[in-house]
DNA sequence: GATCCTTTCAGGACAGTGTATGGAAAGCCC
DNA sequence: GGGCTTTCCATACACTGTCCTGAAAGGATC
């Protein structure tokens, strides 16, 4: 049970024992030092030796603040997500819908800014900013006349949602940065290798027809934010008309 | 460029040199060695060492007939994404709304088996049998009133909601797995110590009133494959809103 | 001010990992 | 039966996270 010892990094009160020989550094030092590192490399790339490089530090000396590499990932999610914790309070008089997808759009933006979290193999950790990212979540699906467990559900649904948009959207971008490989030069010479040499139009005739039609025009369709509002639009329409029954939608209607 | 090579391995075919020794192993041995081990130990501890010993032979005998592990991986993926190829092809007369459900679910299950893809760090491989889930999955948004990248967008959001809810509720199972710790014994040893000495009501209002309400009643909410179904519902009507404006979406209605 | 005590520091070691190297082995073709 | 070509696999290297250990350093106490 190693996440009961993560719980009391977490969530325990840094009692600061005076006696004993000083550390040399702060956990909050360390935490930042993982993050700087996890921003620039990726979060495959990091290791404790960089880390303690990076501080002037002996490598064991890490694990006094840390409890582990994990512990420390932990402890850079928990960061990640206090940056956001003020912004995702839902504003006086905002209308629930416009909440939802502003808090999604602020998660999707951290993703941007931390690419890593997305590479963290387990689930979310209990976190406080964490939580607190959670609890905003749920918040505006609380009063629109779902059931409890719909509105946990809708809130989770949307969560996800984010969080594999930008999965499949940013991770692309991370694998570029780690190559070195320019992200118009990538596309170019692959899709140049790929579609002439192996793509059969045959077996995918429905990539066929929306390539012909225009429909990845965009050259980088996920690299465009439109399709995370436009997802999340559809998502909230599709919840707004189980909320209140009978009423279709607010959607804008455009594609 | 590793990609590049990738893509011969995936791609190309399988040339039967008669000339020199031959090999003690296939390729397709050396990938359902690697894919019985991931499903039974997670993508975290898949080693070539492993895999190597599992088919009774040395380490680098495996490189003759894959690049690297993280060609291995991408190998693995596409066998995965093979068995489902065929049950993706939408049937006669199927709406496109079922298509686009059945689908979801399909991929949904596919992650049940093999939780493992969900731990892949990258993009999804350009690999024969993903690009066909790809393609199957855009079918259903061809001829529904969308624009071209309207299509395109609504079929990736649904790949990405799918995948997102199932990392956000397999990687738990997947963790517990490889910890050892029951289920049920995780949940209740970890929340007694947790929501008991850490959580704060005040803190997380939200939380707390759907905890009051029930809302978490189902205990682990996101083990059952409820908030799939339902979430792929919500979000399809909202397609469907977009789809044929003015008439609401088919949901059931619901919570 | 000297001593004890508690804590941190950091070097070395260990068990892993992926994979480059290079000589030995094994089967087809002439 | 060579010659050629391909595969096999032991060894080695660089790298990882982390345990162990004794030394170092500062506060508390006499």
């Amino acid at each position: 049970m190693a996440d009961q010892h993560h719980l009391e990094l977490l969530w325990g009160d840094d009692v600061p024992r005076g006696r004993g020989r000083p550390a040399r550094t702060t956990r909050d030092e360390v935490v930042a030092a993982g993050m700087a590192r996890a921003d620039a490399e990726g979060l495959h790339d990091l290791s404790m030796r960089q880390v303690a490089a990076d501080l002037g530090v002996g490598v064991m000396s890490l694990y006094t603040q840390v409890e582990s590499r994990d512990g420390l990932v932990v402890l850079m999610i928990d960061r990640a997500f206090a940056e956001v914790t003020d912004t995702l309070a839902r504003r006086d008089g905002e209308p629930w819908r416009d909440a939802a997808a502003r808090q999604a759009r602020t998660l999707w933006d951290l993703y941007g800014r931390h690419p890593w979290i997305l590479d963290h193999g387990h689930r979310m950790p209990m976190a406080p900013h964490v939580l607190a990212l959670e609890d905003a979540f749920y918040t505006p699906f609380l009063d629109i006349g779902l059931s409890p467990a719909g509105s946990a559900n809708a809130a989770i649904a949307l969560r996800s949602l984010v969080t594999g948009l930008a999965r499949d959207s940013r991770s692309e971008q991370d694998q570029v940065r780690r190559t070195g490989v320019g992200y118009a030069e990538y596309w170019s010479t692959l899709n140049a290798v790929f579609w002439d040499r192996y793509f059969d139009e045959e077996r995918y005739p429905a990539m066929t027809r929306l390539w012909y039609a225009g429909g990845f025009a965009a050259e980088d369709i996920l690299a465009g934010e439109g399709i995370l509002e436009r997802a999340v639009a559809a998502y909230l329409d599709g919840i707004a008309a189980r909320a209140h029954p009978g009423r279709t939608g607010q959607g804008t209607g455009e594609a």
